[in-house]
DNA sequence: GCCGTTTTCGGCCCGACTGTTTTCAGTCG
């Protein structure tokens, strides 16, 4: 069984366990196991297998023995208990915004609705509006909210968040009186997938800007408006935070709203054993019988140095580690965007791509990176106007051509290669090995089973012929689904052949994802390359997005191959030959 | 249910905001 399904059925009988009314500390105890279970970079099973369950931090004898009974039968006693208790659709009620456990409870318990469609019923005739605790605006809210919930999709995609989030700030940027704005929320901790925006401004005068928030031209509805904070949805059914404080806390407050939750959950109950508190409106010392005592507030590190903790980046801010990491002086170096020297996997007219091999490489040097890989597609991927052996030659041609005319910056001579049916690679051994670098990619038949698809990722991996493996799980967030295969096995052939792994910048895929990214950083002598797959000049910058991912998997700039220089890079990747 | 720099019991983050309320419970992040 795969971590995900562990981390589904603790969540489930979390989400049940609320219904229920139990002990809230339990709740919370599951859903902390889900978290644990869900980013862990090995696998629960081989974990149960050594008898090292214990180990991780949140799981102890009880769900130990959980977990142990799920793998053996895919439940446990207590969930179902739960299920046979409560109604099947139950817990979609706790996903309509403002319906909470206790809610959920009541109009279960007195009105006997278990599913969406009996709410919506329920909020129709009238009947909602008649419970204790709940009037004509709850109900009225419950209808749209169910109509929301309806109509969108879950969490939103970064690459669609991320526009939207900029295009916010800017104009935040530009009103009178504000000092400093910045993004804050899932959105700046570079998660692949984002629940709401949230931004952070320091101003004197929170009133106007708060209006002018709320009168935004993407603003579909204000949710709700307070003295320091405004709720909107936007337009695309997705909402909007904004918290407006004085300059002196906003260290404080962007810390608060960048989360994520449940580290701010552990920062406040750390602080709390050492006499202070922590809120969005700084670190506290707790004063017996008077005021407590303002120790931090006005930046993130002053906040965290109140703590006893050096700043700990966003990416980082999961609760999975990064507090004990900080208190012992081990956080990663991780990443940055400034030590990438070249981009491995890009496009151009050749095949799919926009602009020419010269315009590619001009951008580039532009950017301030030294070397790139031109990568087209092989002739297979026909919709792509994919390069057969002959074409592929001429493009070798010019692109010696282009380096002979050329000092300063380095144009590698590459090819993104399919990798077909079987591990076959889809371009002529010869003309491979006369490649300074090839990208193997998978572009078709994604939906085989994972035995095969991993077959098929190891041949081309033992085939020699490729020196790192694009986008390795194929998924475009939101929308494909990564294929199914097993990447501990596909490591094994990497290893043992030098392959590097991709961190496909674009934000369609950010792909390879955080914990995957940790399974590769767990085996010391893999590399990690991060590229963009641009198509045009402008989409060269997105290598922003895929060193937020790097980040987020705790990479640091010793395992990413394209942060060497030319000569180290040359010397380090596996050169393409046949094995 | 988990956990230990006030250890094996007794705690477990914190504040803003709303709606239904006459002082606060519930939700959210």
């Amino acid at each position: 069984m795969d971590n995900a399904r562990y981390a589904e059925l603790l969540e489930e009988t979390a989400a049940l366990m609320q219904v229920r009314g139990d002990n809230p500390f339990k709740i919370r105890a599951m859903q902390k196991a889900a978290r644990v279970v869900s980013g862990l970079a090995e696998s629960i099973d081989a974990r149960l297998e050594a008898g090292t369950i214990r180990d991780l931090d949140g799981i102890g004898k009880s769900l130990a023995s959980d977990l142990a009974e799920m793998r053996e039968r895919g439940s446990t006693g207590l969930l179902d208990d739960l299920r046979a208790s409560l109604p099947d659709g139950i817990t979609d009620l706790l996903e309509v915004q403002g319906l909470g456990p206790k809610k959920v409870k009541k109009v279960y318990e007195e009105l006997g609705i278990g599913d969406l469609d009996a709410l919506e019923a329920a909020a129709n005739d009238g009947r909602i509006a008649s419970l204790a605790g709940f009037g004509e605006k709850s109900q009225a809210r419950i209808l749209t909210e169910i109509e929301r919930l309806r109509r969108m999709a879950g969490r939103t995609p970064f690459h669609r968040a991320w526009p939207i989030a900029h295009r916010i700030l800017d104009r935040l940027r530009e009103l009178d009186g504000v000092e400093r704005a910045e993004i804050a929320g899932s959105l700046r901790r570079n998660r692949e997938t984002v629940g709401d925006l949230d931004f952070v401004v320091a101003s004197t005068e929170p009133g106007p800007i708060m209006e002018a928030f709320s009168t935004m031209d993407d603003v579909t509805e204000v949710i709700g408006s307070g003295e320091t904070k405004t709720s909107v949805w936007l337009e695309g059914d997705f909402s909007a935070d904004l918290r407006v404080v004085p300059p002196e806390v906003f260290g404080a407050t962007l810390h608060h709203f960048t989360g994520s939750k449940d580290h701010n959950v552990a920062m406040r109950s750390r602080a709390l054993k050492r006499g202070l508190r922590i809120s969005e409106w700084g670190v506290f010392r707790v004063v017996e019988d008077g005021d407590d005592e303002l120790v931090a507030s006005g930046t993130e590190e002053a906040v965290y140095e109140a703590a006893g903790l050096p700043w700990i980046p966003p990416e980082l801010r999961e609760d999975r580690g990064e507090i004990e990491a900080a208190e012992s002086g081990g956080l990663p170096a991780l990443i940055e965007l400034s030590q990438i020297r070249g981009d491995l996997h890009m496009h151009t007219t050749w095949s799919d791509g926009r602009h020419s091999v010269a315009e590619m490489a001009e951008a580039a040097r532009g950017r301030g990176l030294s070397f790139i890989a031109i990568t087209d597609h092989s002739r297979a991927l026909t919709v792509a106007n994919g390069l057969d052996r002959d074409r592929l030659l001429a493009q070798i041609d010019e692109i010696d051509a282009w380096n002979a005319e050329n000092d300063g910056f380095r144009v590698l001579k590459g090819l993104e290669v399919d990798i077909l049916d079987e591990g076959v690679i889809d371009m002529d051994t010869d003309v491979l090995e006369r490649l300074d670098w090839v990208v193997g990619s998978v572009h078709s038949r994604m939906r085989q089973d994972a035995d095969t698809m991993t077959k098929r990722l190891v041949a081309a991996v033992e085939s020699g012929l490729i020196s790192a493996i694009g986008h390795p799980t194929g998924r475009l967030i939101g929308t494909r689904d990564p294929y199914s295969f097993d990447l501990e096995t596909v490591l094994d052939a990497c290893e043992a052949h030098g392959v590097a792994l991709e961190i496909n910048a674009s934000p369609e895929r950010l792909d390879l994802n955080d914990k995957m990214i940790r399974q590769v950083l767990a085996r010391p002598s893999l590399w990690l390359t991060i590229n963009t797959d641009a198509h045009s000049t402008s989409m060269l910058e997105q290598m922003k997005f895929g060193v937020g991912m790097a980040r987020r998997g705790g990479a640091t700039a010793d395992r990413v191959l394209n942060t060497l220089d030319l000569d180290a890079f040359l010397e380090a990747r596996r050169a393409p030959s046949a094995a």
